[in-house]
DNA sequence: TGTACATCAGTGAACGCGCGTTCACTGATGTAC
DNA sequence: TGTACATCAGTGAACGCGCGTTCACTGATGTAC
């Protein structure tokens, strides 16, 4: 019976000359699917009580699929790299002489967070599903470390000389104060402006320092 | 043959009157050979790769007991409280009033560090355990999070007023540069002093931030 | 344009592993009388 | 001081669970001729 209907189904679907799909863009395709599917679970349900079957299921994939793509269920939270800090050491490096090297990271800070409203659902996501978990709070904070480097590195640069425990104290510090602003930017209303809230961050270091 | 050598080796054992062994004492022992044999072994082979099986064996213990005595792998790490955050709020209330905010942080960070020298190995330790994990390093993170609302608090309450984003930003840039002077401590000889890493990462910030 | 073969996306099934749980027990310590 | 019972530290064995791996396969895409 069943064989039947499914004989006739095929028979009555219309015989669309199927173009097909490239191999890559398949790829593609379901490497982004399982990155949808994982990102809003973590996000919703949480990390650790979402399993790599839920992710392959909501994204129409087998269970085992989701291990082609990804090697552990962590590797799909940081693979996507919403990280703004892809450009900042040139863009660091491009300012005014005439700045101190704190001025010059606040403009840098600023100067790259323009942009960041078109991203804010998906840095939500991003954010709620890290925060959901120990361990991808912990694989954060490694990420991070590589950023402290990233910024002790060109303001070191800049300097024209090599990296000095004060270079990394200003890259901790202000991670520290731009992190401060993102949360603050992601816990607040829709009209806050991320710009604004780091220049707020820095400008108010200066005063607290006294 | 084994039966009869037991049977001897019975028989020759002088035979103590053996004290009987409270069962408070028995059971803080345990837990103290558990934390100490977990702690060595993360600390040495990486909290991931080292099973409860083998704290267990190592503390001279069955795999079962274990989880007699932790919920987890995790909290082992972190029921034992190494943190001088304990006295931090009522040390920092007592700091003269003609003080600025920071300059009060300054000085109770580093007068909470004092007689951290002799933690030294166990801080180590710790340390090494910490960072072998991703999921122990978010743990601390929460942690962490506790500690910077409870310096915010403290800031508030000495300007007799309720928290703002001012005194959240103090608490998290202030716990940065502890942690880089602790980082720095651990990192670096035996003569260095943390109480002096402090006090020169809080000095440094100052002129820094210019 | 057509045929033969290679490659690769996706799947199925079974497995090893360690975490943490559950049930049942032994023997020592603690307590009530 | 002695006896009977309750409590609790420690253990053994078996289990459920989800991660990630391994082996084997199907069918579509890609390529060489």
């Amino acid at each position: 019976m069943l064989l039947t209907l499914d004989c006739h189904e095929r028979y009555h679907r219309p015989v669309v000359q199927r173009t097909p799909v490239p191999r890559a863009v398949a790829a593609a395709r379901t490497r982004d699917a399982l990155t949808d599917a994982a990102l809003e679970l973590f996000a919703r349900d949480g990390f650790d009580t979402t399993t790599a079957e839920a992710i392959s299921g909501r994204a129409g994939l087998s269970p085992r699929t989701f291990f082609r793509y990804f090697p552990t269920k962590e590797s799909v939270v940081f693979h996507r790299d919403y990280w703004f800090m892809r450009s900042f050491a040139s863009a660091y490096l491009e300012q005014p002489r005439t700045l101190s090297d704190y001025a010059a990271l606040h403009a840098t800070y600023v100067e790259q967070a323009r942009g960041f409203d078109a991203l804010r659902i998906r840095i939500e996501t991003y954010r709620a599903a890290v925060d959901s978990s120990a361990v991808l709070v912990g694989r954060e904070q490694e990420h991070l470390r590589d950023h402290a480097t990233t910024v002790s590195e060109a303001v070191a640069r800049r300097r024209g000389a090599g990296v000095d425990d004060g270079d990394r104290t200003l890259a901790d510090v202000t991670l520290a104060l731009y992190h401060r602003a993102l949360r603050r930017w992601l816990d607040g209303p829709r009209s806050l402006d991320l710009a604004a809230l780091i220049d707020e961050e820095f400008t108010r270091m200066r005063r607290l320092v006294r």
